[in-house]
DNA sequence: GATTTATATGTGTATTGACACATATATGCA
DNA sequence: TGCATATATGTGTCAATACACATATAAATC
């Protein structure tokens, strides 16, 4: 249920076609609830048919045409409602953590080498979030409109940095 | 395809009704990949007819019968091959995050109301790591087949603190 | 000139996962 | 006596998700 929320979200920002919704996806709502591009354009469809957006075709010469998709005021009502639901706890699904489970029963090179990659993973996202916090909120007093996304920030920021922490950690530890 | 390796990687530990192995899965692996219980039984199965595990029916008077289900040195071999395969990137799913991005559509009060109840959850959650912590590792250093349980637990033991830290924060300056 | 990458939008399908429902017994509690 | 809870194992079904495939064009690279 959860998708076409974080869809109405994104569309709360500025109007998008599906494609640019994937892409700000990634960079926005993605960093806590993952999309692929089948997934997004079946729900905005979805939405449309619901009249929580509407959508408008951009003619393109050459390219195929764009359609571009704007929340209603339906949408935003139903955005405000679904607010009021009470919130999930967090899931976290994490293979790394399974096969730490089993530790003598896997390949010892290969976790290695997988933690390592994960320090990788995780010292990029935390590059993009500081990239982020830079260009978006460096200029003193956040917006209060986006004094969510500098909370979002802040935190995936400690997430990542507590996960590089570990991995180091843990390397040393693994020999 | 990792719910079967996270049911084997309990069964290395012990053997296991579907019961019980529901009931270890949210003091472990639990943590980090989750599972309902039809899901459990119907893995269990799977695997059986795959020949990763054996099952045994245990009879029981009055309550029904309990099957035991054991790792096979096939399903030890899976688990081994498994470990060599690349990692995922760890998947977040999280309402309240993707609500905290469109702030000013949704329901302030609510959400001040949700983020106390994270607070609590991650106190909670803290709390439980801290005594399984207490209880298993409280003795000098861990055995090598419980390295990585500690590991893992000190990765959450990172993330609750992490967790509790900004719900703190944050709920000072939502006021 | 050929290949790759980016733009742009989808369909088809299999697997996973969530959730309600179903059954049977024992124990504790009000 | 009735109700809830714990033990123990499932089925039935729908929604969500993943992943491969399909199409068409433009720009950049080799």
């Amino acid at each position: 249920m959860a998708l076409s929320h974080a869809i109405l979200v994104c569309l709360t920002e500025r109007s998008m076609s599906g494609y640019d919704l994937g892409k700000f996806f990634d960079t926005s709502v993605g960093f806590f609830w993952r999309a692929t591009h089948p997934q997004i354009y079946r729900e905005m469809k979805k939405l449309g048919e619901q009249g929580y957006v509407t959508s408008a075709e951009e003619i393109q010469s050459g390219k195929p045409n764009r359609i571009v998709y704007s929340i209603t005021d339906a949408g935003r009502t139903a955005l405000k409602e679904w607010s009021r639901e009470p919130v999930g706890p967090p899931l976290i699904k994490d293979d790394l953590l399974v096969r730490l489970q089993a530790i003598e029963h896997i390949d010892r090179d290969a976790l290695r080498a997988q933690i390592a990659g994960r320090l990788q993973v995780h010292r990029q996202q935390l590059e993009q979030y500081f990239h982020i916090r830079d260009v978006r909120f460096s200029d003193g007093e956040p917006l209060p409109h986006d004094l969510g996304k500098l909370m979002g920030l802040e935190l995936g920021i400690k997430y990542e940095k507590g996960w590089i922490e570990w991995c180091e950690d843990v390397l040393k530890r693994l020999g």
